[in-house]
DNA sequence: AATGTCGACAACCGCGATTAG
DNA sequence: ACTAATCGCGGTTGTCGACAT
């Protein structure tokens, strides 16, 4: 035996709003509450429409703390590196924007945002080739861009830093001497970590080269870092033992010791500092940063999204279950 | 002035997930 | 355990106003 039916769809309203219908909501909701049943609401609030229509005005215009109108220069940000790590998951970029229905962002984004970036993708041709790594400090003026914009970035121009771009920097661990060359402008060899606290490379792909910023932790491609920082900033970076590496869709998988194949994992989108990072972590739902949320991507499934991604602007994917509700899996550029 | 085109945004639709019975 | 209603989400459509022809 299920529910009560719905609402008799030959019988409601359709179309537009009209000031008095928004008002009769208004203010049985008010009074009211939803009573945790939209579809039994406009009968009560005397209303000829379909509680799925109720839920949606209320939700999108009418409840409290709504904001429409122009989006700022962050929300663009926000917006963007969410959506060039997620894709359309509006709901979940709508929760990062207080105040914000994720109709409103996916109408912004459907006709404005996307377009905006667009245009701003210049050709291939047209874009500035890179300073030398010493320019002084940049600031990132806006990151985000459409993911298909980042993999332009990356393949258009990348950068292995050499010993003196890193100076001041310190690695994680010991850099066997043999991996430098004897000259100051030798490369690096890749797979090392360089951290140093509240300063950090990153890779500014709007204007396609590295700039410094405050961030705490630098990676070229690298092995298996974890931090145990809920924000994403990495005072302090442990190692556990890898004990699996694989490539997928050109990105190096690592998953760390203590993980578990049956561990479940959600997308965390952070902007940290305007930079779009992403990692997956094996934080629980209901938590600050997925909501209410009750799914969870396992390893394989984790995996297909990797490779069907289109934000693949980032070098690597670290799974780490060393602590079930602390330890993240983190990955920058 | 009439008509066509486009952009913005509100609202609807359909589907998968969830949950009450 | 199962069924069917409900919820919530993302994609799509409808409507309206501004502007161009």
């Amino acid at each position: 035996m299920g529910r009560a039916p719905c609402c008799d769809k030959d019988n409601v309203k359709r179309g537009p709003w009209s000031p008095e219908e928004d008002a009769k909501l208004k203010e049985f909701i008010e009074k009211n509450g939803t009573g945790g049943n939209w579809i039994a609401l406009p009968q009560k609030a005397g209303l000829k429409r379909c509680g799925k229509s109720c839920r949606l005005r209320w939700l999108n215009y009418l409840r409290p703390n709504i904001r429409h109108g122009e989006f700022s220069e962050e929300e663009d940000r926000i917006i963007c590196s969410f959506y060039a790590s997620i894709g359309s998951r509006w709901s979940i970029i709508a929760a990062q924007l207080p105040g914000r229905t994720d109709n409103d962002i996916k109408n912004y984004w459907n006709t404005k945002l996307k377009k905006k970036l667009m245009a701003m993708a210049a050709p291939s041709n047209q874009r500035r080739p890179p300073p030398p790594f010493q320019t002084p400090l940049q600031t990132i003026p806006s990151l985000s861009c459409p993911a298909q914009l980042y993999r332009e970035c990356t393949s258009y121009y990348t950068y292995t830093p050499t010993k003196s771009d890193l100076t001041g920097l310190e690695p994680t661990r010991s850099i066997p001497p043999n991996l430098w060359n004897n000259n100051n402008n030798s490369s690096l060899e890749t797979n090392y970590s360089f951290v140093q606290a509240q300063e950090s490379l990153v890779y500014d792909p709007m204007n396609y080269y590295p700039v410094k910023e405050s961030h705490n932790l630098l990676m070229f491609g690298g092995t298996e870092p974890s931090c145990s920082s809920s924000d994403g900033s990495c005072s302090q970076i442990s190692y556990g033992k890898e004990i699996k590496q694989e490539e997928i869709g050109g990105l190096q998988i690592y998953l760390s010791n203590g993980f578990e194949e049956n561990q479940k994992f959600m997308l965390d989108c952070g902007s940290n500092n305007g930079v779009g990072d992403l990692s997956w972590t094996d934080q629980k739902p209901n938590d600050q940063y997925f909501g209410n949320t009750q799914s969870g991507y396992g390893l394989e499934e984790v995996k297909q999204l990797i490779s069907s991604s289109n934000g693949c602007n980032y070098s690597s994917f670290f799974f780490n279950g060393e602590n079930k509700t602390q330890e993240r899996a983190m990955y920058y550029y």
